[in-house]
DNA sequence: CTTGACCTTGGATTAAACTCTAAGGTTTAT
DNA sequence: ATAAACCTTAGAGTTTAATCCAAGGTCAAG
């Protein structure tokens, strides 16, 4: 059992992002003191992760809290009414994967070709190695023209 | 060329939306006409569709702001200075990833059992997916015993 | 040569997500 | 038993990222 500012340590935000989250129905304590004290178990807990991860990635506290209410209402809820709404969610958790794969690819090539690379200081922009990346696989492949074998990402 | 109107309606956002960015150094037409309209070019474009795609996934405009500046100083900059500010952005980028990848085997692995799978409602929760979804490769791992080969993502 | 749909500016307003303040109750340590 | 360090509430203030508004200039069509 964590109190409120054992737990808001534990993740490094403040007592208040507690209380504001319980006020809109991301995250209540399992249970309170004798004396109105907020206590979370380790549920609460890993709830509170989720929501602090699905925030890191771009989602709102109401994107979160659709998520949520997944878990909130299991049974009432049709299953199929469940699906749709799980599978908008990894609609846009996918794209949001692309987008993070795309920008990840580009800044490892400019980290490569900026330092220590031929070209160094040529096109030091992520811009430039955002528009250059798919040409540059494109390249890559064209060097070792021996070779075609199905690529892998 | 395209103008304000043309540039946001192609995005999706609102002119106003433009002239903020203008006013907080993210983004400025590369040109004026006579009348003082902004005119915005193929690389403006782009640079735009970056600073979409970075706040998609969690960025804020002070952090695109700091990967877009890579570009604007270009040569002044030190490059070992560059490479810091990538690496840093790098590890940003991959840790969300890692969130998604995370999130994003936790929805179907929910999406399956929720819906058709044998265990329909009992664990409709994206919670219980999430903490059970290393498990979950784990138990997999176990069914086919007799191989064990490194593991890809 | 004016009407309507654009554009300009600066400043006000909104919404989301905190973050702080005030006034007071609780717990732990001396 | 009292000070320091917690906790409670309600509500005000801040930051970020737009979004809207007002007053006026520009441009293509009739």
């Amino acid at each position: 059992m964590y109190r409120i500012g054992e737990l808001s340590a534990l993740y490094d935000i403040k007592a208040d992002t507690l209380r504001f989250y319980e006020k809109h129905g991301l995250l209540s304590p399992s249970s309170r003191s004798d004396s109105g004290y907020r206590l979370y178990n380790q549920d609460d807990s890993e709830r509170l992760k989720f929501i602090l991860r699905a925030k890191a990635v771009g989602f709102s506290l109401n994107d979160i809290a659709d998520l949520l209410s997944i878990e909130v209402d299991k049974s009432n809820r049709a299953c199929a009414e469940v699906k749709g709404l799980v599978d908008t969610k990894l609609e846009q958790v996918e794209a949001k994967l692309a987008e993070l794969q795309h920008f990840a690819t580009s800044l490892k090539s400019l980290s490569n070709t900026c330092c220590g690379g031929p070209d160094s200081a040529e096109h030091c922009s992520i811009l430039e190695a955002l528009e250059s990346s798919d040409q540059h696989i494109i390249a890559k492949k064209e060097q070792h023209h021996f070779s075609h074998s199905g690529h892998k990402d």
